[in-house]
DNA sequence: CTGTTAGCGCGTTCAC
DNA sequence: GTGAACGCGCTAACAG
């Protein structure tokens, strides 16, 4: 028995068997538009390479071309959840779409400078949720990768894709809040630095709806996600006259209904709470938490749209970042 | 001013400045064993290497050896929470420490052949949550790439890497209630299937479990996250003697939670709980939530090894799958 | 021992 | 529709 390493099926196998050359194994697997084939070796060649399982190599091409297909998402060293989960799977289908190959890399900055990362991967585009130095910036350019930025990072103008909806989130869960006889408002900010990413932009919403809608500012009360802390954040509020609560997320949503409870209080007799994600517990909650959604699916698509932008250099789309969000009703606030 | 494109730095230029040849620059940056090289040659290079910021194309050598530094996640299409981000996380860390990029591909393998996307990033190594068809191993093993499954599938006598502490985060569940007590136990199964795959070996558990010490079969209910549906079960669970409940995870847990509640009563008297991961909100539940906890950085490390030992063919490490799991105790049950 | 020469791996693309 | 060079790093064979 001759045990046969199965090598590699290579263009020159297709071009071997359709009889053709290497050169036309490419024009036909790529459709090059400069570049006529009579529909007779088309077929000829596409069935070959089917027949064989023609895959190309993609670093060879990686290599000729200077750029893989392949889009690498840099992801924040805060804990991911489900939203975060579900918008990779979005945006990887989206992505796919175009023939491009999402992947994400976890883990910070810190552990491995990000040039190691992309200079492993030679991807078509970045895509970060915070910001980069502009040295960063750069190198990647001068490298040839197209570079987005999902979240609004510390320096300069540059805006974010997801910063625009962030913000959207705070104005929403305020007016709903406003909506429904708050006139003053609370708000509930996590207990973790590496989440102001996210968290800025959406207080800084509510503020502003406050300030559009003629309330005090919110009152800002950083809560962990412990019940004691929570319950105290929850007197301090009271005291205050705050009757509405926004917090940054559902965790610390029900962190405020753990504070209330233990206070010997309840949702939204005690303080109107409102969340952000509808996570799936939210339901489970007592009583079952009122909270902000995003289209996932949309920013999803939005984001894809805009890195498929980045690639080929287009303009980046506008961001139809309008009924992205909206409120789920349930009975805390 | 004349634009100056910024072209890349290649190992050709590394030589010229070094004064020497593209070869001896390749044997530097790889510390060749089988090739020795003077001190000063060494450093020369290397200073050359630094000062024009020469990282080698990941696409050339990919290309020549046939195998990147990469190893690719397949992740399952069921919703990831942040036990699994975490994992991710701590893997991306144990690999990194060994030279090896780690990136996660999230979507199922319907929106794309798997086929598509390994061979679009040519990985040292293929991780993934669930198993693969014959078909999709010998592919993968004829184009050099090694491959570890992380959980059990349906196909034959493989075994996976996670599914032991799987079965001991059952076995552990139905240990504490029976250390308390408990002779009729219940199992709150989950309502999605796509997470079969780690639902079955945990209920696995928890039969053995009973088994050894010589308790009935537990009763097992699937628990949809729904406060209602989760009522109808406790009933169930009730009528038929049970006292303790094991949850597929936290979140099942606090739908079990949900259940009593509605149902008028409250654990652990009415029965009691106990979930799996002690996510965030599971200490913000009323009765806060008693679960078991894996020691993540340690499964990560393991997989890492796993991982490692499956690219340079070594023997697959022991498992020392053991205390990597344990209960936090608080008060449901 | 030190270092060089030369060809390979594979898809792309320009000139004929 | 083809021939051939190219992108870039690796490594066997070989010369001082």
């Amino acid at each position: 028995m001759t045990e046969t390493t199965p090598r590699r099926v290579t263009s020159a196998d297709v071009a071997r068997v359709a009889g053709v050359s290497r050169a036309t194994v490419s024009y036909v697997m790529n459709a090059t538009p400069s570049q006529t084939i009579s529909p007779g070796t088309r077929t000829r060649v596409l069935d070959a390479a089917a027949r064989l399982g023609y895959a190309p190599s993609a670093a060879a091409r990686a290599l000729r071309t200077g750029r893989s297909d392949v889009v690498l998402c840099l992801l924040p060293d805060w804990p991911i959840g489900p939203e975060v989960g579900a918008l990779l799977g979005n945006l990887s289908k989206a992505l796919a779409r175009a023939g491009l190959t999402f992947v994400a890399h976890p883990g910070n900055r810190e552990d491995r400078p990000i040039a190691e990362i992309w200079k492993a991967i030679t991807p078509a585009a970045v895509l970060a949720f915070t910001d980069f130095s502009d040295d960063e910036i750069d190198a990647m350019r001068s490298a040839g990768v197209a570079l987005v930025v999902a979240l609004l990072g510390r320096s300069r103008q540059r805006r974010g894709e997801l910063e625009v909806p962030q913000h959207l989130v705070g104005r929403l869960q305020a007016g709903r809040l406003a909506g429904r006889g708050h006139t003053r408002l609370g708000y509930a900010f996590p207990d973790d630095d590496r989440v102001r990413f996210f968290a800025d932009p959406r207080l800084a919403g509510v503020r502003a709806a406050c300030a559009d809608l003629g309330l005090a500012a919110p009152a800002v009360e950083t809560v962990a996600l412990d019940p004691v802390a929570a319950a105290a954040a929850v007197r301090r509020w009271r005291a205050g006259g705050v009757t509405g609560v926004c917090a940054y997320n559902d965790e610390v949503a029900l962190a405020v209904l753990a504070g209330l409870r233990s206070a010997g209080l309840s949702a939204p007799a005690g303080l109107a709470v409102i969340g952000v994600d509808d996570i799936a517990v939210a339901r489970l909650a007592d009583p079952p938490l009122t909270t902000v959604t995003t289209d996932q699916v949309a920013v999803a698509a939005h984001l894809a749209a805009t890195v498929l932008a980045a690639i080929t250099g287009a303009p980046p789309p506008p961001s139809p970042m309008t009924d992205l969000v909206q409120v789920v009703a349930r009975d805390s606030g």
